[in-house]
DNA sequence: ATATAAATCTGAACGCGTTCAACAATCTCG
DNA sequence: CGAGATTGTTGAACGCGTTCAGATTTATAT
């Protein structure tokens, strides 16, 4: 039928793979449109022109296709992030932009992500941030996190910088929280909560540096420690 | 058949209210016993001695029935929070059994409330501790923690007083959260949280009331008062 | 006591995510 | 080419939470 059918536009996919990326993609236009609850196996499956079990073929399970999307939204963020923090100074500055990067890139799909973090409250579930099955996501992001606290102007008291990284990306993911639960106009108050969140994190660092400090940083730090995992 | 059946032994509960709590029972057991998950409506009305459907005359929802749980618990709680508050000093004590009369009350019934607690990301679940639906608990367990500031030894700011309920729910609120997730033998690591927990928070509020921490408190309070909603 | 209304209960049916035996297409290698 | 293995695909079926039209029991009023 098609006599362009062995010209490659931009990569020779063999037909499987076309089949699973025409799946995840029905699957992300329904789950934008009528949310990630509402939309159907059955109804994914048909609007990728397949049998209801084929889904199954690809995908092990409805939520596996959301963690599929997370994961390649990731690798697609990395340059992005790369660029952001090129251009902001200071902790502060970076810690709002690395922020600002996930919000912007993950905007056109806040549905799909709330139907995500949704099971994030069950540690035991695969689609947790903090789950076993997302760790090399989350490595990777607390990389950046490392990544932003050296070189950054403020001095890091010694006993906090190995904790600090994880400290941080939890408060990403209490903005990301906010943010995908934010119904204000334009999420007017997740940008409030952008320029605040940075303020105020960096200047509880620099007083947990301050040598008074140091009796209740060592206390925080044990909580910390303690929270992380043994 | 029954010739005792006018002889009301501790109510004379009618026979809808029996058969109300009959299906609440039933389902409170399948949930210990199977986990919330596990547990099938078809099995607890099975189990209470009615129809499927006869479940769905009392709790519209699978949910509601551990809603119902969740309520009934709250109200048979308070006396018990009365007597801990009263044998506790200070406020890092109060907090500390407060909290710990919670966990111990909940204990039995961990995976029930971890059912509930999964939903618990997601504001718009009516399940939420922080939906509309639950926000009557809420407040009565605000309240707990406004009176356990009042009296207590520690000077709070003014300005932070308002807030300080609401921020001392949401700590408690980690910590059950910690709690129904800890797989340590015995919840060990929740009775280290107990410790630490209360005594870093105590920590905070006495630094924040420094007069040096002003602007910082400042600051902070924006962010609390964002965060809680306008 | 009887008729009418209200409360309580039934079980089949619906749509969902998921599974699976069977089938078709494609690849592998002599 | 062709037989066997591998990969991809089908659609019926399962068990789940939930719904609902109707049956049955209980309360109320005459």
């Amino acid at each position: 039928m098609n006599t362009f059918k062995s010209l490659p536009t931009t990569k020779p996919a063999s037909k499987a793979e076309d089949t699973g990326l025409r799946i995840l993609d029905a699957a992300l236009t329904q789950f934008r449109q009528d949310g990630f609850d509402a939309a159907t196996m059955r109804g994914i499956a048909e609007k990728a022109g397949v049998a209801t079990g084929a889904a199954y073929y690809y995908y092990p399970s409805k939520d596996a296709i959301v963690m599929d999307f997370y994961q390649r939204s990731c690798a697609k963020m990395q340059p992005k992030i790369e660029v952001a923090l090129g251009n902001a100074p200071g902790l502060e500055a970076r810690l709002r932009e690395l922020i600002r990067v996930k919000l912007n890139y993950f905007a056109p799909n806040r549905g799909v992500l709330r139907a995500l973090l949704r099971k994030g409250a069950d540690p035991t579930h695969p689609l947790s941030p903090f789950s076993p099955e997302t760790k090399a996501i989350r490595d990777i992001d607390i990389a950046w996190f490392r990544r932003i606290i050296t070189g950054c102007g403020i001095r890091i008291p010694r006993d906090l910088e190995p904790q600090l990284p994880e400290v941080l990306w939890f408060f990403q993911m209490g903005v990301i929280f906010f943010w995908i639960t934010d119904e204000s106009r334009n999420q007017s108050r997740t940008d409030r909560l952008l320029e605040l969140g940075p303020k105020v994190v960096t200047t509880l660092i620099r007083i947990s540096a301050l040598p008074l400090m140091r009796p209740a940083r060592k206390t925080a730090l044990e909580l910390i420690e303690l929270v992380r995992g043994e």
